[in-house]
DNA sequence: TGCGGTGGGTTTTTT
DNA sequence: ACCCACCGCA
C-alpha cells in the first residue's frame, strides 16, 4: 500500500479473525486504520454499513471519517458507524428504548444532574450525604464494571450496603425521570441485548468488522459490549497503546489490552515501533521515562528523524515566573502561536498562564475547565428543552420552576414533591391545579408555569429547535432577568446565549435529520475537545489528559512538581504503584506530543490549594536521560513589573481569566463566536491589553537565546492609521515612550479602545497624517 | 421568599 | 483560595 511502512501496510491489509494493533505514540495509526478500512470497502467489496469504527472522541470520530472520505469517497463514507461508545449507545437506545422500559425521548444527565438527583436520594432516604462523599465514585465504578444496584446489594460490609442501596435508589430515580447518566447509556445496551437477544444478533450481524481506537482506556462495560458485538464475525480490531493508558481513575482496565490476546483466540498482534512525529532526543527522553513503568509491554519506538533540539528543562522561582518564562521562550523564537501547546495536570494551573497570555496581547485557546454547556444560564436554558422534549425530567423541572423567579419556592416544591409519590412533578402539578389541593395564590403561580410549558410543547411540535430557543426567552423573560440578577455578569451570560442560540441554528442546518431530542443528545455528549479548531492562529491551553491524540511542533508542560505531577493522590497510598505508574504514562503521552521543541518547567514554590508550597522538583524530571536535556536554572530572574501595572486596567471588560469570579467571559471557548460556520469551533481570544513594560520581557530568563527577528521598529505617532489582524483598523490616539518600546493607545473601529505595545502586537501601519 | 453573611469542606484527570 | 450549604433576618 502506498506511503505505508511494513507493519502499517501488514495491519491496513489484514482482514479477518481478531487483530491486535500496538501502537506506540505517533506511529501513524490513525493512517493505518483509515487505510485499513478503506481497503476492506475497495477490495474487500465490504459494505460501508457493516463496519463499525469506536473512537474516543467525538473529534476523532470526525477526523476518520473526513480521512477515509478522502481516499473513497465522501458519500461512502457516510454509511459507515463511526462514534464514540457513548454515542453509538445512544443511536442503539434511541431506537429500542422502549424494550427497556424507557421512552425514546428519554434524556441524558450530565455530571451536575446526577449530582442534584444523588442529593434528592440522600434526602429520599434521610441519610446524611457528608458520610459518602465518594457515592458519585461508587455508583460509576459499579456501572463500568456492569455491576447492577440487585448485584452491588450482595455484600456483608454495612457501610457498602448503605452505598448499595444509595445507587439501587437512584438508578430507580433516574428511570423515574425517563433519564440516564453517561454510564447508563453503555450499560443499557448492554441490558438491552442480554434480554432481546434478537436485537443483539440484528448488530452483531450488521458489524461484520469491527475497529476500537485507544483500546487501552476501555472499561468492564465497553469490553463487554465489543466481545459481544463481535462474537458472530470475530472480526475485531483493536488499536491502542499500554503506555498511553491514562484513565484508569475512571474505570478503564489497562488489562483489556494486556489480555486481549488470551481472550480472543487466534489474534494476530502487529506492532507498530516507528515514530514519524517526534526528533530522537523527544523520543529518548520519552522512552526512558516510561521505561520505569513495570506493568507494560516491552516494545522499542524509534524514529528516523532529525536528532533535534535537546530538551529545555527550566527551574523557575514560582507560577508567575513560569508563565512569563513561557511567553518569553514564544515570543523570542517567534513560534507561530498555533504551533505551541501548554499541557498542564490541573486545570487549576491555567489561570496564571492566561493572565500572561492576555498581558502578552498573545492569543490562546483554553480547553477544559468550566464547559459552555455547564454554564448557569446555559443549563437554564437547555433545562427548558428537556422539559419540553421529556415530561418526566423532574431534575430539569425542578430547576426551572422558580427560574425565572415566579414566586413558586422550596416549601411548594416539597410539597409538590411529596403528592408525586407515583407521578411525575409534571402530572403532579397538573392534578394538584385540577383539584386545587395547594393555596389559591400558589396554585395560580404554579398553573401559569403549566400553562407555559405546555405553550412550548406546542411550539416544539411545530417549530425548529432555533425559534424554540427564542420563544422560551421570549416568553420566560429570561434575558431581562439575567440582567436583574446578575448586573455584572449580564454582557457574558447574554453572549452566552446568543451563542446557543448559533449553535441550534447551526445545527439546524447540518444535522442530517434535525429533532428536539437529537439536539439535546448532541449538546449532551459534545466534549470541550471535539470543538478545538487548530487551524486558528493561537497557543492552546489543555490539561495533559485533552492533548491525547493530538500533536504539536512545540510543547510546554509547567509544572513538573512532586504533589502537582505525579499528583499527590497518586503518590499516598503506598500498596501498589498502579497511580503512579499512570501518571508516568501520562508525563509520556505529555512528552510525545511534542514534534520539535519541548520545554518543561517546574517551580520552587507554587499557591496551591490556598498556600504556598515548596515542593521538590517531579520525580519524572529524574528520569529523563541528561544526555538530551539543557537545564536552566531561572530562580533568580528578575521580577517582571507588568503584574501590578496590567492590574490597574482589569476593569476592561474584554477577557478577564477564566476562574476568576465575575466572569466566564475569557474562558475563551465559544464565547465570541456568532457566526454559524465557525460556531461549533472554539474561538480565539486575544488580550484587551498588552504589558506595559518592555524590561518585562526578559524578565524569567537569562537566555542565550536571540530572537530570530525582533520586530522592526516603526515609528508610530498620533493620528496614524493601524491595522491588527485581530482589531483591525484603528487610529493611534496616545504615544507613551519606553526604553525599548512605544506604547499606544489605539481606538478601533470597533469601538475597542486598546493600549498596545509595539513590540508584541503586530501592528501595520496604514497611513500615517503626516505622509 | 429572598437576601447576605458565615462557617465548613474540598482542592486530578472527563466521556 | 474558593465554593457551597445553611442560617437568620427582612
Amino acid at each position: 500500500m502506498i506511503g505505508l511502512n511494513e507493519m502499517q501496510a501488514k495491519a491496513a491489509s489484514h482482514t479477518d479473525g481478531p487483530l491486535l494493533i500496538l501502537a506506540g505514540a505517533g506511529s501513524g495509526k490513525t493512517r493505518v486504520l483509515t487505510h485499513r478500512i478503506a481497503n476492506l470497502i475497495q477490495n474487500k467489496n465490504i459494505a460501508p454499513y457493516s463496519i463499525l469504527a469506536i473512537t474516543f472522541t467525538n473529534k476523532a470520530a470526525q477526523e476518520m471519517r473526513e480521512r477515509i472520505g478522502t481516499l473513497i469517497g465522501e458519500s461512502v463514507a457516510k454509511d459507515m458507524w463511526i462514534s464514540t461508545f457513548h454515542s453509538m449507545c445512544v443511536r442503539i437506545l434511541r431506537r429500542y428504548a422502549q424494550k427497556i422500559g424507557y421512552s425514546k425521548s428519554f434524556t441524558i444527565y450530565d455530571t451536575q444532574d446526577q449530582k442534584t438527583l444523588i442529593k434528592e436520594t440522600f434526602k429520599a432516604l434521610n441519610i446524611n450525604d457528608k458520610d459518602y462523599p465518594n457515592i458519585m465514585g461508587y455508583i460509576s465504578n459499579n456501572k463500568n464494571q456492569m455491576i447492577l444496584p440487585k448485584q452491588a446489594l450482595v455484600t456483608d460490609n454495612h457501610k457498602e450496603k448503605i452505598m448499595a442501596n444509595i445507587y439501587d435508589k437512584y438508578q430507580d430515580k433516574l428511570y423515574e425521570n425517563n433519564a440516564m447518566d453517561f454510564d447508563d447509556l453503555l450499560v443499557n445496551v448492554c441490558i438491552l441485548f442480554s434480554t432481546n437477544p434478537d436485537i443483539l444478533v440484528y448488530y452483531q450481524h450488521k458489524f461484520k468488522y469491527i475497529l476500537v481506537d485507544e483500546y487501552q482506556d476501555t472499561n468492564g462495560v465497553q469490553y463487554e459490549l465489543v466481545k459481544q458485538l463481535a462474537n458472530a464475525h470475530h472480526n475485531l480490531c483493536v488499536v491502542g497503546d499500554d503506555d498511553q493508558s491514562i484513565y484508569g481513575w475512571r474505570g478503564a482496565d489497562i488489562r483489556n489490552i494486556l489480555d486481549f490476546e488470551r481472550d480472543f483466540e487466534n489474534t494476530v498482534v502487529i506492532k507498530l515501533e516507528q515514530n514519524y512525529r517526534s526528533t530522537k532526543n523527544i523520543l529518548t527522553a520519552a522512552n526512558k521515562v516510561v521505561a520505569h513503568n513495570k506493568g507494560r509491554k516491552p516494545k522499542a519506538l524509534w524514529t528516523s528523524n532529525d536528532i533535534g533540539d535537546n530538551i529545555k528543562v527550566m527551574q523557575v522561582k514560582n507560577e508567575y515566573r513560569e508563565s512569563d518564562a513561557i511567553v518569553d521562550i514564544i515570543l523570542r523564537n517567534n513560534y507561530e502561536y498555533k504551533d505551541c501547546a501548554i499541557l498542564y495536570r490541573t486545570n487549576a494551573q491555567s489561570r496564571v498562564i492566561e493572565e500572561k497570555m492576555i498581558h502578552n496581547d498573545i492569543p490562546y485557546r483554553l480547553l477544559g475547565g468550566l464547559r459552555f454547556y455547564e454554564r448557569k444560564e446555559i443549563k437554564d436554558l437547555i433545562a427548558y428543552l428537556r422539559a419540553i422534549s421529556n415530561s418526566q425530567d423532574n431534575v430539569a423541572i425542578k430547576r426551572i420552576i422558580n427560574v425565572p423567579k415566579r414566586g413558586i419556592g422550596q416549601a411548594t416544591i416539597e410539597k409538590l414533591d411529596n403528592y408525586a409519590v407515583n407521578m411525575n412533578l409534571f402530572d403532579t402539578i397538573n392534578y394538584c391545579r385540577q383539584m386545587d389541593i395547594l393555596g389559591g395564590a400558589i396554585s395560580s403561580k404554579i398553573a401559569k408555569f403549566l400553562d407555559l410549558i405546555i405553550a412550548l410543547r406546542d411550539i416544539a411540535k411545530y417549530n425548529d429547535v432555533k425559534l424554540l430557543l427564542e420563544k422560551v426567552l421570549e416568553l420566560t423573560q429570561y434575558i431581562s432577568y439575567v440582567k436583574i440578577t446578575e448586573p455584572d455578569d449580564a454582557e457574558d451570560r447574554i453572549e452566552n446565549i446568543q451563542e446557543l442560540i448559533s449553535k441550534a441554528a447551526n445545527y439546524m442546518n447540518t444535522a442530517p435529520e434535525p429533532s428536539l431530542d437529537n439536539f439535546l443528545e448532541e449538546i449532551a455528549l459534545v466534549a470541550d475537545i471535539d470543538n478545538y479548531d487548530q487551524q486558528s492562529n493561537s497557543v492552546v491551553l489543555m490539561t495533559l489528559h485533552s492533548a491525547k491524540g493530538l500533536e504539536f511542533p512545540v510543547v510546554f508542560m509547567p509544572g513538573l512538581e512532586e504533589g502537582l505531577f505525579p499528583s499527590y493522590m497518586s503518590t499516598v497510598d503506598n500498596g501498589d504503584n498502579d497511580k503512579l505508574e499512570e501518571e508516568r504514562r501520562l508525563a509520556y503521552v505529555g512528552i510525545t506530543r511534542a514534534r520539535e521543541h519541548l520545554y518543561i518547567l517546574y517551580a520552587n514554590e507554587r499557591t496551591l490549594y490556598g498556600q504556598v508550597r515548596a515542593n521538590l522538583r517531579s520525580r519524572f524530571l529524574d528520569e529523563l536521560p541528561s544526555e538530551v536535556i539543557d537545564f536552566e536554572d531561572a530562580t533568580h530572574s528578575a521580577a517582571s513589573s507588568f503584574n501590578k501595572k496590567a492590574n490597574s486596567f482589569s476593569s476592561n471588560s474584554f477577557n478577564k481569566p477564566s476562574n476568576s469570579k465575575s466572569t466566564f467571559s475569557a474562558n475563551s471557548f465559544n464565547a465570541k463566536s456568532s457566526s454559524n460556520k465557525s460556531s461549533f469551533s472554539a474561538t480565539t481570544k486575544t488580550a484587551g491589553f498588552s504589558q506595559t513594560n518592555a524590561s518585562s520581557f526578559s524578565s524569567a530568563i537569562n537566555s542565550n537565546n536571540k530572537p530570530k527577528s525582533s520586530n522592526p521598529p516603526i515609528n508610530f505617532s498620533v493620528g496614524d492609521t493601524v491595522k491588527h489582524k485581530l482589531f483591525g483598523l484603528g487610529k493611534v490616539t496616545e504615544v507613551i515612550i519606553s526604553t525599548d518600546d512605544l506604547l499606544l493607545t489605539v481606538a478601533f473601529e470597533s469601538g475597542q479602545l486598546k493600549k498596545l505595545s509595539t513590540k508584541y502586537a503586530k501592528l501595520q501601519k496604514i497611513v500615517s497624517p503626516s505622509a
